[in-house]
RNA sequence: GCCCCCAUCGUCUAGCGGCCUAGGACGCCGCCCUCUCACGGCGGUAACGCGGGUUCAAAUCCCGCUGGGGGUACCA
């Protein structure tokens, strides 16, 4: 008895000798909660390390939550962190819902042992027994000896007095008096189970050894240890990991918070950052390390040491390790795990506008640059577009006094350069400014300005080497026009124009 | 209202009676590197909620307070 040790070897610490048996039993609801997501990971990391058994479980039983669909969500998500169903370890899926008949068999049972009874009150009238808004049940129908009829709901006896202990890893060993536990509803009005009752009966068929969920469920599991023990067997053992919170510290809730797993790969979360960050939500490692491969966090897990207050959800960090992640992957990896963002929905350029063999050239540089994968659209975005796209910000500071005349001299220069390649490009530019009393560093502002749009990109003289001659002349030379200073200037170039976006004026 | 849980830098955490003038990471701020921005390097800012105990010694144990959170359905 007492506290099992999960990371013992599974012969000498588990009751019974046996391997540990973990669940994960979303219901499903369309998407795959990050909260979800982290109890998964907590259950999968145990039944590997262990040796064990991971179950997934679909509850399912509440039809408003019931979409074939969403079920197939459930497990692309999960496939994404890595929770595979071809794994040994894994087990499943099972639904709630095929287990309706012997949920029905264990309320049957627990009537006719005495244990649970039938009840028609509403909640109106007890309110009016009472005289209380927010009072439990109080019995009224204990001993009235009610049988079945449509419309009565079966409620489970508890015991009026002592206190129900569970044994929980993760926040010692919560005492519930039993005079608390109210009689609570096991089946409907229409025989159907309900969720205490459901879970249960799953969890004691799928021979369960481990219950590890979020805190939200505590106050259910005296209720449920009741239940384990009205039927007869051993409860399991518990583990109730801290809720994830938002910056209000409120349970991330789909409504208020963004919480869908998929959003966050949508957005460029690399699954692995995504796992990593998550597994460190409630505990960690040790040894001062935090970026460290599933394996490894694995072999340290431990539930006796996952934290028992709630966590923030916090995108910075994560964000911070996912940066780690694209970082350590090779460029080529990193060129491909961008091309989601470099298609049609998330670039604003035509698939005949892109070139892979451009951005192939530019992916080295913009490699550390991005955080999130969706943020190499704008890294890259002016290489495809025609023109390109202004942030009038940058404008407006790039272009003060003395640009359009140190653009003009530039482009002078660089009308004239033969080999176009980074180094030369840059000596030209570092010369013209010179003359202009500009060092590099202010020089090189209205030239990427005027060439990207931005001005804060990838190393420019790369660029305008990839760019090409032609292009990077057109694109000064609509810079010039817009600042009224190009042959023939003035007439169009209006401020606030896409001047930009004008052809090159002819030489 | 009632039940339960929780409490170390802004955030995630290390710490499990002396090694703590409290460590790491993210963020933030400087400096260096540098064609911008990143990356990288270096440095800095910043915490044991409060009050009582116990002990030679408490961030670490106990109690109270305060403050957060969760639950309280014929949802899961």
């Amino acid at each position: 008895m007492g506290v099992t040790s999960v990371t013992d070897t599974p012969t000498d610490g588990a009751p019974e000798g046996a391997a540990v048996r973990v669940r994960f039993a979303p219901s499903p609801t369309g998407m795959f909660h990050v909260g979800g997501a982290r109890s998964a990971l907590f259950n999968w990391a145990v039944a590997k390390q262990q040796g064990g058994t991971f179950v997934l479980r679909i509850e399912d039983t509440d039809a408003s939550r019931n979409q074939p669909e969403w079920v197939d969500g459930i497990l692309s998500a999960m496939e994404a962190l890595g929770i595979r169903k071809e794994d040994p370890a894994f087990e499943g899926p099972y639904f709630q819902s095929e287990n309706a008949g012997i949920q029905k068999d264990a309320a049957q049972r627990l009537f006719a042992e005495g244990k649970a009874y039938y009840c028609d009150c509403t909640r109106e009238a007890l309110i009016a027994r009472t005289g209380n808004q927010q009072t439990g049940y109080d019995g009224f129908c204990r001993g009235r000896g009610l049988e079945y009829a449509e419309g009565r709901a079966l409620r489970f006896r508890t015991p009026d007095e002592g206190e129900t202990q569970v044994v929980d890893l993760i926040r010692g060993n919560p005492t519930f008096p039993n005079a608390n536990l109210e009689d609570f509803v096991i089946a409907r009005g229409n025989g159907s189970p309900v969720f205490l009752l459901a879970n249960v009966v799953d969890d004691i068929d799928e021979n369960i050894t481990l219950v590890m969920r979020a805190e939200e469920h505590l106050p259910n599991t005296p209720k449920q240890q009741l239940l384990w023990e009205a039927l007869g067997k051993t409860p399991p053992q518990w583990a109730h990991m801290p809720v994830i919170v938002n910056e209000k510290r409120q349970k991330l809730s789909k409504r208020r918070d963004k919480v869908a797993l998929e959003d966050y790969l949508a957005e460029g979360i690399l699954p692995d950052a995504m796992v990593n960050y998550l597994m460190l939500l409630g505990w960690a490692p040790g040894n001062d390390e935090e970026i460290l491969p599933f394996d490894e966090l694995v072999r340290r897990f431990r539930v006796e040491d996952i934290n028992s207050s709630s966590a923030f959800f916090d995108i910075k960090k994560l964000t911070a390790f996912n940066g780690e992640y694209i970082r350590a992957l090779s460029v080529e990896d990193f060129a491909a795990a961008c091309t989601p963002w470099l298609q049609a929905p998330a670039a604003p350029w035509t698939p005949e506008q892109f070139d892979q063999q451009v951005f192939d050239a530019v992916a080295p540089l913009a490699h550390s640059r991005v955080a999130l994968l969706s943020e190499i659209t704008d890294n890259v975005d002016f290489l495809f577009l025609d023109a390109p796209l202004v942030d009038e910000d940058s404008w407006t500071k790039a272009m003060k006094a003395g640009a359009a005349e140190l653009l003009a001299d530039v482009r002078e220069a660089l009308a004239a350069e033969e080999s176009w390649a980074a180094e030369p490009l840059k000596d030209i530019v570092t010369v013209v400014g010179e003359k202009h009393g500009m060092k590099l560093g202010k020089a090189q502002a209205p030239v990427r300005v005027a060439v990207t749009g931005r001005r804060i990109g990838l190393p420019l003289f790369e660029s305008l080497e990839v760019l090409g001659k032609e292009r990077t002349l057109e694109r000064v030379d609509a810079a010039l026009v817009r600042l009224g200073a190009g042959a023939d200037a003035g007439a169009g170039a209006g401020a606030g124009s896409d001047a930009a976006g004008v052809p090159a004026v002819a030489e």
